[in-house]
RNA sequence: GGAAGAGUGGCAGAGCUGGUUUAAUGCACCGGUCUUGAAAACCGGCGUGGGUUACACCACCGGGGGUUCGAAUCCCUCCUCUUCCGCCA
């Protein structure tokens, strides 16, 4: 969510923003809308403060009365309070209303992106940060997709997950699940070494939680709702642990947070078809290692640089072909400032598979969850929020499979041999 | 799930027979005096948000609602914690 003093004071910088974010006409009448229910917000408040005022010396002064034992004269007095009353009730209303209309409008707007993003609408407008070519795989001719391979070996059943849950809930069996638990540590220690602390969050969460990192109410029909209990089931950890420091006033040295956690996540992910949910490319539950930061704002650019790093530092570790996609204003999500994508080349599918996305929310999300630290003059001020995945499993896992296949199995990745406890799959 | 008790500013802890408590006091913290320096002592400051050029002023005593001229204080409801009972990895 913007601050509204951001719309106020550096209007035509996100007047700019949503234009490369390519907002529709109605966003960028909104802003002036805002900006002109926030003026009445305040006007309201200021007439409201003085009635509550009167109110509150009268209310003083009857007191006094009664002690005094001038019971007509108080009575006097309530009657002007009830009138008074009756139109601070009005005030109030009002007041509610606009309040929930400037929120109900300003939730609308996406966040403003940093100057460094390209502009351009779609997937092929991203600009490619990195492509390292000199290790693109060169597979046998009857190389086979990831799916086939699950069967062949009986790592994976799709099937089973089907026959348990549903499309999109496969089911590891034996070495697959191993190599999903070995991928889960190994995440984890290199987070953990890059200086991480590592958390266990529930993976079921209250409607506020969801509302603070922006899930809600944007992306309420992507979610699974446990209705009984209303809560609702993280389609990522950064929900659980982002909301950890929600309404937190944090001072200047606490910086930088890093969190990091494995959680499985959950998307229904309505609207999918096709190649895209083949085998494990797009799944219904997935498990993940994400990292979170939350830093100074003069820090926060360095510090998503770092995250890209950290990243890429696991991709190179396990030998895979990857590149990074600085995304264009298009294409970002709704709340990100700048994102780098992750991608990884998935041979025998000839495709590239996204297994990561690294952000600086800037002050998006921490304005919601009122996340601030106080400043060297004392005044609170909005932290910025970051996040990664590090990494997905199902698309390195596909990744791993159809580029590691030989004729005598899946080898598997070198780093991962201490977690697997073997280095073949057949 | 049932019963009882409790939720106050970073912490501790008053207030809870409704109106000099619209939040006392202590600790912690920050600044100052004193001191070669430190400790102690003393003086001052010390919640969040709205609002204002700045004040004034307003809201918030777990969340929400109600009674009243006036609510931390009374009522309703929800949440959380503690203890006991029941159930159970």
């Amino acid at each position: 969510m913007l601050e509204i003093s951001l719309l106020r004071e550096q209007k035509e910088r996100v007047l700019k923003g949503l234009k490369k974010k390519h907002q529709p006409e109605s966003a960028f009448l909104l802003v002036d809308e805002v900006i002109r229910m926030d003026d009445e917000r305040k006007q309201t408040q200021t007439r409201l403060d003085g009635l509550l005022f009167q109110i509150n010396t009268l209310s003083g002064q009857i007191g006094d009365l009664f002690k005094t034992g001038k019971a007509s004269e108080a009575n006097d007095l309530k009657n002007q309070v009830n009138n008074i009353k009756e139109e601070a009730k009005e005030l109030e209303i009002t007041l509610k209303q606009l309040k929930d209309n400037i929120e109900e409008q300003i939730i609308a707007l996406p966040n403003i992106p940093n100057e460094s993003v390209p502009e351009g609408r779609l997937p092929s407008d991203n600009t490619v940060h990195f492509l390292d070519e000199s290790d693109m795989p060169s597979l046998d001719v009857d190389a086979i997709p990831h799916w086939e391979i699950a069967e062949k070996y009986n790592i994976i059943s799709f099937k089973s997950g089907v026959t348990l849950t549903g499309a999109g809930y496969p089911l590891y069996i034996n070495k697959g699940a191993r190599l999903q638990r070995a991928l889960i540590n190994f995440f984890l220690e290199e987070a953990i070494a890059a200086g991480y602390t590592e958390y266990q969050p529930p993976i079921i969460v209250n409607k506020e939680t969801m509302r603070a990192t922006g899930q809600l109410p944007d992306k309420e029909g992507q979610m699974y709702h446990c209705e009984k209990d209303d809560l609702y089931l993280i389609p990522t950890a950064e929900v659980p642990l982002t909301n950890i420091y929600r309404d937190a006033i944090l001072s200047k040295n606490d910086f930088p947070l890093m969190l990091t956690g494995y959680t499985p996540c959950f998307r229904r992910e309505a609207g999918s078809y096709g190649s895209d949910v083949k085998g494990l490319n797009r799944l219904h539950q997935f498990d993940k290692i994400e990292i979170v930061q939350i830093q100074h704002p003069d820090d926060s650019y360095n510090t998503l640089m770092e995250m890209v790093q950290h990243v890429e530092n696991l991709v190179k570790k396990l030998k895979l072909p990857y590149r990074i996609l600085r995304l264009c204003g298009g294409d970002m999500s709704f709340a990100s400032a700048l994102t780098f994508d992750f991608e990884t080349y998935s041979a025998a599918q000839g495709k590239w598979l996204e297994v990561s996305s690294v952000s600086n929310f800037e002050t998006f999300q921490s304005n919601r969850m009122k996340l601030r630290f106080r400043d060297e003059d004392g005044k609170t001020r909005l932290a910025h929020t970051l996040n990664g995945s590090a990494l997905a499993l199902p698309r390195i896992v596909a990744t791993i499979l159809e580029n590691y296949q030989t004729k005598d199995g899946v080898l598997v990745p070198e780093v991962l041999q201490k977690y697997t406890g073997f280095n073949i799959i057949n």
